[in-house]
DNA sequence: TTGTAAGCGTTATCAG
DNA sequence: CTGATAACGCTTACAA
């Protein structure tokens, strides 16, 4: 991709494509020089010039329909007043919220944001750095979730401001805004506990993402501190965050132990996917198995049954990430902290409840 | 807006940014003229140049590690391979999987797409066709979904081609790509109809939206062959597409004719306000009323009741968009049609049956 | 206070 | 086949 522009060679496009008013059109009407115009559309020295002047070239540009070419203007200053945001998924729902987070903050401070989704494929994702950085932004905001991550030394190495929204790098090379996932579980955990649970399993989110290993990690250490709690913790790793991993793992899960009561879940989907095969099973949750969620998407309130869950603060956290790269793009003294650490809330629905004063028989239906 | 580039003024950036290899510099490695690089660089037109010399281009480049400037090159061709998307707001789930058609579509044919979200606010909308057309965007698609809307002639003035996406253009000067919303609201009542049902009442989405309105004509246009239907047909606008609306839209139509049997909504979201309400009154869906939805977002299959709803073609509407865009950009023939209409289908689930023998009282609970 | 001239990096055009 | 030149539209030292 060295020459995305010309992939598919030059197209015509010389059809009644208008002329677009220049500033040397507007510099002819007003009867000066381009290089007023420009100073007089600029509010920042616009000072120096006779109001007058200056009341006149607007009219001009007005009446003309005048509109500067961001692109020529880029190329000069080289700023583009862009960011672009790499997102794995915008399908999933944890991103929605965190974009226009993004956008809101951007927005607030003039810049734009240029949205690529990666699909969760490495490749893709690289080469979304590559054409973001061809394109001369400004900086980039990475959500792409992989714990070692070579876009890190590719943004380094193309000296491109860069920021991670929802994880951090583990190298710590890159300044991140992120949720603490150690404490979300533990929410959890603790809610578990006190509604009389021991026999906590974890289903974790894939441990090349940094939320799955950082939350797997939560709930270890977690129940470490959990008196009765099964030695070593029971932990099953889903193959991806979606719902058909949550089942599968589910199932692993009780394979593995058929008496936990409760289940702590890395994501919504997950937790999902964990009720979907315990009705298949004929299981009841909560009153054969408490499961709680992670990050609180939209419509777990009127799922069956609505599901108990860590909610995070996606919006703020993108807005965060944003006002970061900003501030590093704008040289402006970078906060304190590298890393910016918001405080999840555990949101209690109906999927939780205290475990059977009697543990129920945990066999699968026939088939 | 006029000067969305220097709005908060020049910042200064000038900090350890890396030299970055250009044309010139790749040049003079090689010991030939720019002008040489650029055509190496470039496979249209390597064809006409020693294979020699082109290896050696390429050599160099790589070891320089040269990235093209997309924004000089934008400039002088006058084509930046990319195309706006406007979307009212990312967070309704009907929007992502459309988007990810079209970029799939668009990355098919070397485009990448830089998309804007408006938050449902014209003013925004404006803004955001006005910064894409500064950055010199090849094209736009539009998925706002209001019915006149101002963006049209903002786009011809601008002479910017533009492509809509869920919505068509009444006034017909801009192509779209739309589901046929007749279509889909008329499965929903056959299949109603064909369970027993007469009495069916609409909850029709905001009027000034293509597809709240579309949807109302297709319903009373498809009561009108039903007999026994009330007369004039049942119908209820909702505010917005949101689920509060739904449920205040459902107490208005209970409190204008408690006698339905069934409503047909104009949105999945309308739909769930819809059983939000009839739970507080403690109606039971679908014994007491069948509600159906539209859209079929995620979901739906496991919330209480799994929600019957029309399903539209996302993905493939916004990869039609995308590739007919291209056509326009591009100077093809033009697709016969300037429209193209997706078929939908009706997915059944658990919120419609069969009406009871005796109609249910329907009083709403005490407060 | 305004004009001049140069340059951002690329590519089209015209020579040779 | 390759080189020189100009131009895309804008901004900004530097001059006046």
């Amino acid at each position: 991709m060295r020459n995305g522009l010309r992939n598919k060679g030059l197209r015509r496009y010389d059809s009644p494509m208008k002329h677009r008013p220049t500033v040397k059109d507007v510099a002819k009407a007003v009867g000066v020089h381009a290089s007023t115009v420009s100073r007089a559309l600029n509010p920042e020295k616009r000072g120096r010039l006779s109001d007058d002047l200056v009341a006149r070239v607007l009219a001009a540009a007005e009446t003309l329909g005048y509109r500067t070419n961001a692109l020529a203007a880029s190329l000069r200053t080289r700023r583009s007043m862009a960011v672009g945001v790499i997102i794995p998924d915008i399908t999933n729902p944890v991103f929605p919220p965190i974009l226009m987070g993004i956008e809101d903050a951007l927005r607030a401070q003039g810049y734009i944001s240029v949205v690529a989704n990666t699909g969760n494929d490495s490749e893709r994702a690289r080469i979304a750095v590559e054409q973001l950085t061809a394109r001369r932004l400004d900086g980039l905001i990475l959500a792409t979730a992989l714990r070692r991550d070579p876009l890190v030394d590719l943004c380094l190495a193309r000296g491109m401001p860069a920021v991670f929204v929802n994880r951090r790098d583990e190298t710590r090379r890159i300044p991140s805004v992120v949720s603490d996932d150690e404490a979300g579980v533990q929410l959890a955990i603790e809610h578990l506990v006190a509604l009389g649970h021991r026999r906590i399993a974890h289903i974790a989110g894939p441990s090349i993402t940094s939320t799955g290993f950082a939350r797997r990690r939560g709930f270890e250490f977690a129940m470490a501190e959990v008196d009765g709690a099964p030695r070593p913790p029971l932990v099953v790793e889903a193959r991806t965050y979606g719902r058909d991993s949550g089942h599968q793992a589910f199932l692993e899960l009780l394979a593995l132990n058929p008496k936990v009561t409760a289940i702590v879940t890395s994501n919504d989907l997950l937790a999902l996917g964990c009720c979907d095969a315990m009705r298949e099973a004929r299981l009841s949750c909560p009153a054969d198995i408490s499961i709680t969620g992670y990050n609180d998407m939209p419509l777990l309130d009127i799922v069956t049954p609505p599901l108990t869950t860590v909610r995070i603060q996606h919006h703020e956290m993108g807005a965060e990430a944003a006002r970061m790269l900003i501030d590093i793009i704008e040289n402006r003294e970078r906060r304190a902290a590298m890393d910016i650490v918001l405080k999840p809330d555990l949101v209690v629905r109906g999927s939780t409840a205290a475990p059977r004063a009697t543990p129920a028989k945990l066999q699968l239906a026939e088939p």
